[in-house]
DNA sequence: CTGAAAGCGCTTACAG
DNA sequence: CTGAAAGCGCTTACAG
């Protein structure tokens, strides 16, 4: 047998250091109970001394423990496909991590109907995880469900959208604001001056609408900021069918000649319909997110800008960061916004989402 | 001792399936000679039928073998600092794998001498190395590298920029051509019509001239498809030095009212600090890299777009492509166009590069 | 061409 | 509170 590599201390070197076993320097190692208070202040400093870094693929071999996480999102509907990809992310990170002794739970809910979210958390709360990722849509029974893990000491990251001032592992989302922000300076570039611009919100009540104004917020101040002569109008459109949001468009356009309509979520593939049945033309359309309806909008010219935000980059650095902090015991970022994309129908095609 | 994991298949198993040794098993998992076509194609057909995975831990602990990559990029320079970024991902693929038993070693060149780039080549080439990442910046010294790399039979990654037609593993860079193309399409949405651009060019005789022609050739083929009647002008400035820059475009800027000005590479920046220094208002600057300087102006709002191909990621994931080729025999994408990246004021700070 | 044994650096029961 | 031994699933020499 040749030597072992000369730089790399062990578990052995430690214990001979100390005058121990190399069972006592894994109980210290690994925290465990059962060590006086003199031998494990010895062996710390020894670690400590010594630099160890315990060697990971040793640990994983022998070791027999195993992690379960949580996740909680919505679940893809007729309605909009865009959970697909922080699922997508999440089921990334699991198949790269499940070598590594962690199974990963996928649990759902309607996004319109919060029983259907309280009742999934149940099933975590009983279920004994380690970790948690959610996306927590509705603030009350969101907010029930953080308190319980925070008691239970189950770390819980949020994707998505934020709930601030709790005791979470972190937020892996968009900066809102800031994207409503930068829209209104693309828009800004199309109609320099005197130019009519139309918001549309489209959601349901039951919808995180602060949501939607958060991007709003953004998108007006930046015109308030910039002393800009542009006008700025605004509709809800509070039922989502394509009907009702035909007539309310319709009525609406019929008012004043604009020319920027900028729809702050992910419905601007309806009034790119809209756009295309009544051959619209001349309005540039802006709108939210990396879904196959508003590519195909945004190939055939309909719509010109999509801002999105990695929604799958979302689910996969969510369970990661599970990972990091429980098996890694690396240090988590607490707020990472992601990057705002700008697409258009060059760049769509090496969009890695 | 608990019973191991049913699911799992080992060495073991499939050794006494095959009635032979684990020693044998393994000769033929690792293709090593010394087994007998008759045993080893049983052991083979044992292996698919049980879908056997190796775990990857046990093979890192008991393995000595150590894998050795080279990287072959320019030099950071006073004249531009791109390719720190390449650099930056180089190291941080290189730190994730070390503890594979993977060295990764840099070199360098100058990016105005072709010769230091032969010197580095000539280094790796007597290094015994098993894995080579180079930006191919002088094609017929590179080409002579590649052929030697092709007969040695050393995988070969090409970042930054191709050269189509040999035997390497693969590519990751921009898609120039699409990148003119895109940026030709943002000029476009700024001065729909009867607008005046002038397309910059800014390199030394021997930068790889050819790489923005590349980008020049997307960006007028935008125009002619939509027939636009934006008129283009070019100017090639072919020293780098401020001063010498400085008096091209102020004898190109006094010929004609420019709308927007197009700087095809990262020297932008230097165009900007004219447009700074001799107050030139109301022309749009757009350009090309992330680079502090370039951030700079887009902060002052001295220039209104770059484009950026995270060069960072394309050192990172070139690392990665040979780690998986070589160690975990993972298909490699060819070609792996990067994102092109549109950043403004508002998105920068979010930009990951 | 093949097998048997030692060892990689940890963790896990078990015994005391 | 501590130690000694077995074992995780591979690879590595060495012997035949």
């Amino acid at each position: 047998m040749e030597k072992k590599n000369s730089g790399t201390v062990g578990v052995k070197e430690i214990a001979r250091l100390a005058n121990v076993s190399i069972g006592t320097v894994d109980r210290v190692l690994n925290n465990r109970v059962g060590v006086s208070e003199k031998t494990k202040a010895k062996i710390l400093k020894i670690i400590q001394e010594l630099d160890y870094q315990p060697n990971i693929f040793a640990r994983r071999l022998a070791s027999k423990k195993k992690l379960r996480f949580a996740t909680l999102i919505p679940q893809v509907s007729d309605e909009t496909t865009y959970w697909e990809a922080p699922l997508h992310g999440i089921k990334q990170a699991a198949n790269e991590i499940k070598d590594f002794g962690i199974e990963v739970v996928t649990f759902f809910f309607d996004q319109n109907n919060k029983e259907s979210f309280s009742d999934s958390a149940s099933k975590i709360a009983v279920g004994e995880f380690d970790g948690i990722l959610m996306a927590p849509m509705f603030e009350e029974e969101s907010i029930a469900f953080i308190e319980l893990c925070n008691h239970k000491k189950i770390p819980l990251v949020f994707i998505n959208s934020d709930i601030p001032g709790y005791n979470n592992l972190c937020y892996i989302g968009p900066n809102l604001y800031q994207s409503g922000y930068l829209s209104a300076h693309i828009v800004h570039y199309l109609s320099p001056v005197d130019k009519k611009t139309l918001i549309v919100n489209i959601s349901k009540e039951i919808d995180l609408h602060h949501h939607l104004l958060r991007k709003e917020e953004g998108f007006r101040n930046y015109f308030e900021q910039h002393g800009s002569t542009n006008k700025l109008t605004k509709i809800d459109i509070r039922q989502t069918d394509y009907p009702h949001i035909k007539q309310k468009l319709s009525d609406q356009l019929k008012q004043d000649d604009y020319n920027i309509v900028f729809v702050t979520n992910s419905r601007v593939a309806t009034v790119a319909k809209y756009f295309e049945e009544h051959k619209v033309e001349g309005i540039k359309l802006i709108g939210y997110d990396f879904l196959e309806d508003n590519i195909h909008y945004l190939r055939n010219k309909t719509i010109d800008f999509l801002i999105c935000q990695k929604p799958q980059e979302q689910g996969y650095r969510g369970v990661m960061s599970l990972y990091y902090h429980l098996v890694l015991n690396t240090h988590i970022e607490k707020e990472q916004f992601m990057p705002i994309d700008i697409i258009t129908r060059e760049n769509y095609q090496y969009y890695s989402n």
